[in-house]
DNA sequence: TCGCCGATGTTCT
DNA sequence: GAACATCGGCGAT
């Protein structure tokens, strides 16, 4: 069991996508409170791990509450993190986060101000945390990540289906913060 | 406010 | 050669 923020990343990644909400991420000290995640899986025909390992996922398949770092679009860099048991290839993409440590860089990064747009996205988060290739596969308990817990009591959830998609489109496997301003998109 | 489009690396057909 | 877990700019509404 690889248990980290209250939060067993050897379970399901339904259930970790659901228990990530409220939880706070931070990288050299930046970050915030997740708001908005999506979970994959091997059996998903939307994951990239569905049609096995390569080169670009091979951290998908490693030991749990590590980092899952690809290149998206050729251009920006999102981030999972992995569940279950080595060999799975199950994961969360962390959507979105409510900023609150190291704004000033966020916004430097982001070369933006407004604070709802500087980690509304995955591929926004990753530029505003300084996510790159250097942390795909590092663990989620050493720096330069922390993983804080949120609240003891349970937060109220959105779900809904995920964006970007084309295959499992109606699957409903993602989860954000209710009323939060902070979601890359609404939740309909 | 909405929708289209281009940028651009990696993987798959 | 096409598709892609995205984003920002542009023009039309």
């Amino acid at each position: 069991m690889t248990r980290l923020a209250n939060i067993d990343f050897s379970a399901d990644s339904l259930l970790v996508a659901r228990q990530l909400i409220g939880v706070t991420l931070l990288i050299d000290g930046v970050g915030g409170l997740i708001v908005e995640t999506e979970a994959y899986d091997q059996s998903d025909p939307a994951s990239h791990t569905y049609a096995g390992r390569t080169p670009r996922n091979a951290s998908m398949f490693g030991p749990p509450a590590h980092a899952y770092v690809y290149r998206s679009y050729g251009m920006h860099w999102c981030m999972n993190f992995v569940c279950r048991e080595p060999g799975h290839g199950a994961g969360v993409l962390i959507r979105a986060l409510e900023p609150t440590q190291g704004l000033e860089l966020m916004r430097e990064r982001r070369g933006l101000d407004k604070l709802e747009l500087l980690c509304a996205g995955p591929g926004r988060l990753a530029q505003a945390l300084g996510i790159t290739r250097a942390l795909d596969g590092q663990a989620l308990d050493a720096p330069p990540f922390q993983l804080l817990p949120g609240p003891p009591e349970p937060v109220e959830l959105l779900i809904g289906p995920r964006i970007g998609i084309s295959k499992a489109a109606h699957e409903l496997w993602r989860f954000g913060l209710k009323g939060s301003k902070f979601l890359s998109k609404g939740f309909t």
